[in-house]
DNA sequence: CCCGTATAGTTAAACGTTAACAAACAATAG
DNA sequence: CTATTGTTTGTTAACGTTTAACTATACGGG
């Protein structure tokens, strides 16, 4: 490996004056600049990130920490982090909270045996001189996350945070789901089932405020026997769908798409026709959505620029408080809501 | 941050006191040891991983390459890695091939290109001081890799390497691709339809060539009009069924998920009967499989498992690396042949 | 009482950078 | 010809670890 003062000994001058010319800092005349330049080229020397990070605590590099990789909101998301990474030239570290074997989807809202197992991660973080972290969710849980651990600052993507210090991305939850059920309404339905995760899961109450409002302002009454709470999965859908059958519903909306497949799951059980005996709305656009058949109409998650914009906000905060340091150390955190977009196929049709 | 020399003042002791009781080296009397060991945990020191890195020239850290993080494969396989890293305490730097505005999935020969965003990777990679590397291919490319950069030992995930030196984990796709022929075989098809990626796709090749030899075993001799070329995508399903229709075939093994997906769309286009008109069977198991109705009978590829095993194989040769340097260096590179699983569900059906 | 030998702990040099400061030198003004 | 300034380069001390080499202390045996 070449290092910093190889160079210097090929060149005859001093490491500092190398280091001074690769960093583009001090005065050198552009004779020696230019000599150092190609020798440097000549050799391929990179600067050892290790020491440079010892040096500077600047590493460059900046910590996702995923409630879940597996999920298929994360890796987006992620892609979407790495891209603006890659153009502000940090690199990421991954951390998966799912990979511990204590890890649990269903820890509403146990604390402790959540932080028993994120605050390990944390510490690995920080001792690993990060620049920042990421923070993302799922969204099964409910558990609200406050990793500002002391000197590093923190972003949280598609995950609201308990601090108003720390920004965060997340998506327009409550239009969307108007947006979604006035488009069912559009089409005739007024008996609507509406399909949640948990009742007390931050996502599902928003979903729900959305689905509501709809109603008011059509003026359709809200029928609390309308609402099914479920648990995000394949199993939730099939159950509602039942339950709706019953009652004579036309048309339900599923929080998520794969809910929205079990409802799929029951009424093809049944022998009904999809989009006939009743229309079904989904919620994220995952690739099932356009295979399931009839195609489901859905509502897409911006999950890449979600990435995007939470890294974005992420270097800002770590290269603005490089600068003035402590100058407006509470600036309320920024919060950024992404809109999503309406998807529509052939799963919801005219009464 | 709290630092050896914190501790060593609050001890009494000197830094190299507490540097040896805390990695268990020298000798310390057990007085010291426990007060040392008591502080450290109390002040919750954790070393540093830049100042150890620079000294130690070992990172726990491992970089992890992948071609394509939208991939359906590569987040499982990816988190397969993370378990085994997690297990023996390495950490995960990520890269993504496919962010680059360079990268395509269809430069199928072309080296220069390829490498013309590979190699900066790997640079980055190897300053960054990395313990070693996995690779973690798609499978729509075709150009073999040798990313063994110097001194950083290199496995291949789902991949095939030029060299014999570089150990990798993959499927035994002949073996899973003759599988599910004889299954389809088993149900009484004689005209089999296969769908591929590009004829000069590895995988495509050896699965292939399972599908031939599971013919010729039953000596139904191999018609190469019922060999369709695609590109691994839904498209081409839709295009190898018209073909085979047309054809009377009265099944087809699409060689992915989507695009068995594909060979839905055109029956269902063409109010036809999955299973009935026309048998179907996929490879992947993605998430769609389950899904689709009739839902799709299918070889699920391990991809957790690929992932832990191609990490085991990459802790392996950096262990042993630090072991006995050069002692036979040129050891041949393991291979790990891992088994399908066949998920039989509902689209072949008895002719 | 001295020597050899464990045992417990210390010192100091490295690892590859950066940054503050010092020094050397040349050019310009007075 | 000296003083002053400005430009270019060199010196040195960090950053937080690990580790080889060394020192000090205590203990028995002869």
């Amino acid at each position: 490996m070449v290092t910093l003062k190889d160079i210097a000994a090929i060149c005859n001058v001093s490491v500092a004056t190398v280091s001074n010319v690769i960093n583009g800092k001090g005065k050198t005349s552009d004779r020696t600049a230019k000599m150092i330049m190609r020798v440097v080229e000549e050799k391929g020397y990179r600067p050892n990130a290790m020491a440079r990070g010892l040096r500077m605590r600047r590493t460059n590099m900046i910590a996702v920490i995923a409630e879940d990789l597996a999920q298929f909101s994360t890796p987006p998301i992620v892609s979407g982090i790495m891209r603006c990474c890659e153009e502000n030239g940090y690199s990421v570290i991954l951390h998966n909270l799912r990979l511990y074997d204590r890890w649990s989807d269903t820890w509403y809202n146990q604390e402790k045996e959540y932080h028993s197992i994120l605050d390990p991660v944390l510490q690995d973080v920080q001792y690993a001189g990060v620049d920042g972290v990421i923070y993302l969710a799922g969204h099964a849980r409910n558990i609200r996350v406050e990793p500002e651990i002391p000197p590093i600052p923190c972003v949280m993507a598609y995950a609201y945070p308990t601090s108003e210090y720390v920004p965060y991305v997340v998506i327009d939850e409550e239009n969307s789901a108007r947006e979604m059920t006035e488009y069912i309404i559009s089409k005739g339905h007024r008996k609507i089932g509406f399909i949640g995760g948990r009742y007390d899961n931050v996502h599902t109450k928003s979903r729900l405020e959305g689905y509501q409002r709809a109603l008011f302002e059509a003026g359709i009454p809200c029928d609390p026997n309308l609402i099914y709470y479920g648990n995000w999965d394949r199993e939730s859908g099939y159950e509602g769908a039942k339950k709706f059958m019953e009652m004579g519903v036309t048309a339900c909306f599923a929080i998520s798409d794969r809910m929205a497949g079990g409802v799929y799951d029951y009424l093809i059980e049944k022998g009904l026709k999809v989009g006939v005996d009743m229309s079904v709305a989904g919620f994220d656009d995952q690739i099932i959505a356009s295979y399931l058949n009839p195609s489901l109409t859905t509502m897409e998650i911006p999950l890449h620029e979600i990435g995007r914009r939470s890294a974005a906000l992420l270097v800002d905060k770590i290269t603005e408080k490089d600068g003035e340091k402590a100058d407006e150390e509470h600036k309320k955190g920024a919060v950024i809501k992404m809109p999503c977009s309406f998807i529509e196929r052939n799963s919801v049709s005219e009464i």
